[in-house]
DNA sequence: CTAATATATTCCATTATTGGCATGTGTCAA
DNA sequence: TTGACACATGCCAATAATGGAATATATTAG
C-alpha cells in the first residue's frame, strides 16, 4: 500500500506580493514609473531579451499591476499603482509596530541623556 | 565544441522581498506583530509543521526582519519592523503616480459633476 | 503579396523553493 | 544519567520559476 507523500504547493497565487518579489520585475515597474513605454523601450533600457520582458510584462499584468494598450505594432505598457494597494495595507499593519520602537527607542535616548546630567 | 548555454539565475539575493513573497512567512509575521512568540506557538497558532515554521523563521531571520532570544530550550522570536524599511522606500517611490492617479479620478469626478449642473 | 518590424508564445534545461520525514542538538526535569 | 521537550537541520521528491533559443502572430512598409 502506497501513501502520497508529497502534496502539492500552495497555489502559487501569483499576487503582488510574488509579483514585485524578482527584481527584474521591479526594474520594469521603475522604468514605467515615469511613463508609458513600448515593450523595445524597456528591452533598450534594462538590457534584458525582449522574450524575458514579455514574459515579465505578462505576470504582471496578470496581477493588474500593469495595463496594455496597443499602437500600430507596438504594445505600450503603462503602470496601475492603484493595484500596489495590498501591499500598502500590508505594510500598514507594521506602521504601529514601527512607531512603537521608535518610541522605545525615543525614550531609551532620552534615559541616556537624563543619566548623562549632573545631580 | 560545447557551449555553455544555461546560465545561472541572477543569485536569489534572499532579500526583504522574497521574504514576505510567501503568504505563510506573511502569516509568521502577522503573529509576530501582537508580540514575541516561541516557535511552538506559531506552530500552535498557524497549524504548519514545526520543521516549517523552523525553516521560514530562518529565511525571515536572514533578511533581518526577525531577531531571536533564546530561553531555556525555547526560541523567542520577535518582529524587526525597522527592516521592513526596503519595502517602504520602494513603495514611497510610487505614491507620486499614485497621487497623480487620485488627482486625475478627482478631476475626473468633478467634471463629470459639472456636466450636470444646469446650464 | 512580401519583407521587415514588434511582440507574444512555446519548448526546454536548469535552478530554486517548498514541504514531509527523519534525525541532530541543546536544555530541563526526575 | 536518562528521558522528555523544543527547536534546527539534512535529505529527498515534487513543483515552480527563470532564461535562452526558436517560432508564431500581427501590423506596417514597399
Amino acid at each position: 500500500m502506497e501513501y502520497i507523500r508529497w502534496v502539492a504547493r500552495a497555489a502559487t497565487t501569483s499576487d503582488v506580493f510574488n509579483a514585485i518579489a524578482e527584481a527584474h520585475r521591479r526594474d520594469i515597474l521603475d522604468a514605467l514609473s515615469t511613463g508609458e513605454l513600448a515593450v523595445g523601450a524597456i528591452v533598450n533600457d534594462l538590457s534584458l531579451s525582449q522574450p524575458q520582458v514579455s514574459k515579465h510584462l505578462r505576470v504582471l499584468s496578470e496581477v493588474g499591476l500593469v495595463r496594455c494598450r496597443a499602437e500600430g505594432r507596438r504594445r505600450l505598457y503603462r503602470l496601475e499603482p492603484a493595484q500596489l494597494r495590498p501591499l500598502r495595507e500590508w505594510l500598514a499593519k507594521y506602521e504601529q509596530a514601527w512607531n512603537d520602537r521608535m518610541d522605545r527607542m525615543d525614550d531609551y535616548l532620552k534615559e541616556l541623556q537624563r543619566q548623562g546630567e549632573p545631580q
